[in-house]
RNA sequence: GCCCGGGUGGUGGAACUGGUAGACACGCAGGACUUAAAAUCCUGUCGCCCGAAACGGCGGUGCGGGUUCGAUUCCCGCCCCGGGCACCA
């Protein structure tokens, strides 16, 4: 019988859905739990390529292995289905997005089915579902309704928080929260009910507040930080612009110290926990206030240098700063406007690329040193940034290099303040760690800041002191001297949460008769999209949903009218899938204690500072409200590579009108021009198919290929992100219709480690289409005779079994499933020379191999009526006994370099083993006459001789 | 500039915790089968040198040093590639 993979596969998928084999039960399985989760996909138009199903893929054999290891396995699959991709296409079209999402989804699904994952379809959600958002809306109600108390160190009901306000004010509150001014009982009572409201918003965790944000004014939309790359949106490339806009936020800055401590107990890459800490960016220092001379004002600046203070030369405030225009005497008023709206219309595209140049602006003010009494300049300055800190810094030109340059540049004093101390066991060749440390005896003038920790000088009572020293003592100081505080500041930033967009879930806030926001009812929800003509923007600027007919809360207050980021649903999902239908809550009690966390969860890098960040901020929010148990979403992360493409290129002149085969060029490939060529007209040996390219690119029809000496005609190849546009792009439909699912899958695998970028290149995958047929030939002869029999297997096959169950096992537990397809591959080439067709052999190698190649092992274990699905089936138990060996074929090493090998027992006396080592005429020759100086015997590895 | 990864044959990659570098594949070369092709099977395949061959010699894991009986692996200093962050006081 022929191996017929297509029909195997329909065969086995209809066997599978039978039985409804995927199905997972809830605790009721009585069996330990085990979480497997893929990063949520967007529905994209263009389907899936080549490299999306590698974390899939390699997902779907640890979620098939560990069900085989008797856990019950959660793996299921979803949608993020809000987007702008569907709405643009929206745009464009007049289309609904929800018809084009619906659309994309039929096709992802089309593919996973071929690709035969385990997912349980009957878990299935999608973010833009009613039944879902209802849940996401729900969440973002609890968000509002909270705020952060930063002395139980979490999330509490706001009425907690309008409790201490009517008993005792709000001096003693500790809480995350915008600037507000203290009052006291008697105070808030007297406030009206919008005052009120308007000091609990700067308290709750999701709040409207006026803030600069990333406009994107292509997008027509805010963009959070993370969703801002070098200046420009990161779909779609559009630049972005800074903005003053009262905008719908979430205050993740109350959970900065959580994620940031929360990152050590977890199994996450390191690169990943690396860029989430310096997102967060902590730096710990202190505040301190400056007197402004001849005023009441004070300009509180944040440093994590305090030991520096004494070299304060001026102060750098923000072009954005509140008090600017309070302090510039009239005589520098119209220098200081021109600044500030200089500094105000440069994009923030412009600030970034031209970070170099320095500019800035005297403001004529003076502030007083709060330890010398001396007069110091205040100006503005672009590097000072409005949103991080206090958006003003003290000046130390001697010990910071922006502040250096700055000073440079505007020709003003510096101060040094910290000697470095030089390193007194300075080690030849080594670096010593101290950054810019100079050698001993050097003097520093003319050099630039020195950023490193030293001793103090010129620095009053700080004199003689290092600087970790000098630090505290300042602290202390200023503590003392009311001037400032110890303050810990973050670089992470509150989230903007609404999006002037359509496709997305409506916020659940109405605004009532005094225009006061509120969040609905939660028995009103969901709050549906509503239906709109057109998805642009209103001609009054208004977003989407300003379009709406008759939209209203209670048929009478206005709904907020933009809608949630693309990554509201994405952070709660984990939940909605241990619970899917539940119409009661985001998911039951007993579902969340039994399921708790993602055990393994996998997916891209690009997602570390916005996704996963959010995802563990949502975790722990809702485990503040006892709502889940978990403090964070997933224990272990594994990051898939990118299978990149393989772009095949074609040199041509337009002057000659002649397209040349790459290997005649050489090295004059300057003097051409180049153009892609579709990789799909290029066959496996980088052969162009010449009269398909100009029927593809009608504009070298005219044009002559120059063959080369086999006749042939070979692009150029260069490893490029797979894209469209580069027309690179491998589409896996082909594959497995050309060598079936199970080849694709182990070929993904075999390609190299899970975690590696690799380049795709379908030539290699003929190896693992060998290896099936090879395993196929096991069972049957090429006549299509059943070959399997009952017979008892040897020893020696047994080892070879054994063997290859140990290391499969090992390696999926590492995901190293490129190895464990080598692994199979040796296994079968040895039964092959053995000629085992043995079933006590071939049943556990069925069922070792069977996560990697589901449909094949199936088939074949239905033809040996084992009963059952191989899918249910215990996973083998290696028979250690079988592995040992006893004796070893040790190298024997002259100097480190193997000459030969000799096999001793393994329990041999190492002292016998030297002895006779020594005593053997081959290795004689090598020693030229000198007498060995030493032996070394590692039991099990090697011998080294030394003469 | 800073922070993470990574660099091993023509290619993808393997090598436990410092112990035989190049497993397993692809490709290539040669051969068998065939009228022929496909498929399949066999042999060789890191480089150089000697040789009929060797279970001969030398070199070799980006480069230069070091530690060690022994280094792809550990340490120091560089170079290159990929990714992230980027005036964060």
């Amino acid at each position: 019988m022929e191996y017929k993979f297509s029909e195997i596969e329909e065969q086995i998928k209809k066997f599978w859905s039978d039985k409804n084999i995927y199905r997972v039960g809830d605790a009721e399985s009585g069996k330990p739990k085990y979480y497997v989760l893929d990063m949520f996909p967007y529905p994209s138009g263009a389907g899936l390529h080549v490299g999306h199903p590698l974390g899939y893929i390699a997902s779907d054999i640890y979620s098939r292995y560990k069900r085989m290891k008797g856990f019950n396995v959660l793996h299921p699959m979803g949608y993020d289905s809000f987007g702008l991709p569907a709405e643009q296409y929206a745009i464009q079209t007049g289309q609904h997005p929800a018809i084009t999402t619906e659309q994309n989804i039929k096709r992802f699904r089309e593919q996973y089915d071929k690709m035969g994952f385990c997912f349980d379809w009957s878990r299935e959600v999608k973010t833009s579902d009613p039944e879902f958002y209802k849940w996401t809306q729900w969440i973002f109600i609890q968000l509002f309704n909270s705020w952060y108390n930063n002395s139980t160190d979490k999330a509490e009901n706001i009425s907690s928080l309008e409790k201490i306000f009517t008993t005792e004010g709000n001096a003693n509150v500790k809480a995350a929260h915008a600037e507000v001014k203290i009052f006291s009982d008697n105070e808030w009572k007297n406030f009206s009910e919008s005052e009120q409201q308007e000091i609990l918003m700067r308290y709750r965790l999701a709040f409207l507040s006026e803030a600069y944000v990333n406009w994107c004014p292509a997008l027509g939309t805010v963009l959070a930080n993370d969703e801002v790359k070098d200046g420009v949106s990161e779909r779609g490339g559009y630049p972005v612009e800074r903005k003053l806009m009262k905008q719908w936020m979430l205050r993740i800055t109350a959970y900065a110290e959580r994620l940031l401590s929360g990152l050590n107990d977890l199994q996450w890459s390191e690169s990943i926990k690396e860029a989430q800490r310096n997102w967060i960016g902590r730096s710990e220092g202190a505040s301190a206030k400056f007197q402004i001379a001849d005023s009441k004002l004070q300009i509180e600046v944040f440093t994590t240098r305090p030991d520096t203070i004494f070299g304060v030369t001026f102060l750098t405030l923000a072009p954005e700063h509140e008090l600017i225009n309070q302090i510039t005497p009239d005589s520098h008023k119209k220098e200081v406007e021109e600044y500030v709206l200089y500094a105000k219309n440069r994009s923030e595209r412009e600030r970034m690329t031209e970070v170099k140049k320095i500019t800035g602006v005297f403001t004529g003010a003076y502030a007083i040193h709060p330890f010398t009494g001396k007069q110091i300049p205040v100006w503005i300055g672009e590097y000072v940034l409005a949103g991080y800190g206090t958006g003003a810094v003290m000046g130390v030109p001697g010990h910071d290099s922006r502040d250096y340059g700055f000073a440079k540049y505007f020709n003003l004093e510096i101060i040094e303040v910290v000697k470095p101390i030089p390193d007194p066991f300075p080690k030849e060749g080594r670096n010593t760690g101290a950054t810019n440390s100079l050698p001993l005896g050097e003097s520093r003038s003319g050099a630039e800041a020195f950023e490193g920790e030293g001793k103090n000088i010129n620095s009053a009572f700080l004199d003689g002191l290092k600087t970790a020293d000098a630090k505290k003592k300042v602290i202390d100081e200023i503590e003392k001297n009311k001037i400032g505080e110890r303050k810990i500041n973050f670089k992470l930033r509150d989230a903007v949460f609404g999006r002037q967009r359509y496709w997305g879930e409506p916020i659940p806030v109405y605004y009532d008769e005094n225009n006061i926001p509120r969040v609905v009812d939660e028995n009103d929800l969901p709050i549906r999209l509503p239906e709109v003509d057109k998805y642009l923007p209103t001609e009054t600027g208004e977003p989407p949903l300003a379009n709406a007919k008759n939209w209203k809360y209670k048929n009478k207050f206005e709904f907020e009218k933009t809608t949630m980021p693309g990554w509201a649903g994405s952070s709660w999902y984990l939940f909605r899938y241990m619970d899917p239908h539940n119409k009661n809550a985001f998911a039951g009690k007993d579902k969340l204690d039994y399921w708790k966390q993602v055990d393994f969860y996998i997916g891209g890098s690009e997602h570390a500072t916005g996704h996963l960040m959010y995802f563990r901020f949502w975790t722990k929010f809702l485990k503040d409200l006892g709502l889940v148990h978990i403090e964070e979403p997933a224990k272990r992360l594994v990051n898939q590579g990118m299978i990149q493409g393989v772009s095949q290129m074609v040199y041509f002149s337009k002057a000659e009108m002649k397209c040349y085969s790459t290997d005649l060029l050489r090295n004059s490939f300057e003097n051409y021009n180049w153009t892609y060529a579709d990789v799909n007209l290029v066959d496996a040996k980088g052969n162009l198919d010449i009269e398909k390219f100009k029927s593809w690119k009608p504009e070298f029809a005219e044009y002559k290929f120059q063959l080369n000496e086999d006749k042939k005609f070979i692009c150029a190849t260069a490893v490029e992100k797979m894209s469209k546009s580069k027309y690179n792009v491998v589409n896996p439909d082909d594959i497995i219709e050309k060598y079936g699912a199970d080849c694709f899958r182990m070929y993904e695998m075999f390609l190299g480690p899970v975690e590696m970028s690799k380049p795709w290149d379908t030539k290699g995958i003929d190896g693992v289409n060998r290896f099936l047929r090879k395993l196929w030939k096991l069972f049957y002869s090429d006549d299509g005779k059943w070959l399997v029999t009952n017979e008892a297997a040897t020893n020696e096959e047994l080892k070879i079994l054994h063997k290859t169950i140990k290391k499969v096992e090992d390696d999926i537990e590492k995901l190293s499933y490129n190895t464990s397809v080598s692994a199979f591959m040796i296994c079968v080439n040895e039964l092959t020379d053995l000629k085992c067709h043995k079933a006590e052999v071939l049943k556990d190698l069925l069922l070792i191999l069977s996560p990697f190649a589901p449909f094949t092992t199936e088939f074949l274990w239905q033809e040996m009526k084992q009963g059952g699905s191989i899918v249910t089936t215990e996973f083998p138990k290696v028979r250690e006994e079988l592995l040992v060996k006893n004796s070893f074929e040790y190298p024997i090493a002259i100097n480190g370099k193997t000459k030969t090998k000799i096999t001793f027992a393994l329990d041999k006396e190492i002292s016998t083993i030297e002895k006779e080592v020594l005593d053997m005429e081959i290795l004689k020759k090598y020693f030229e006459g000198r007498a060995p100086k030493k032996i070394i015997v590692v039991k099990g590895k090697m011998i080294n001789v030394v003469v």
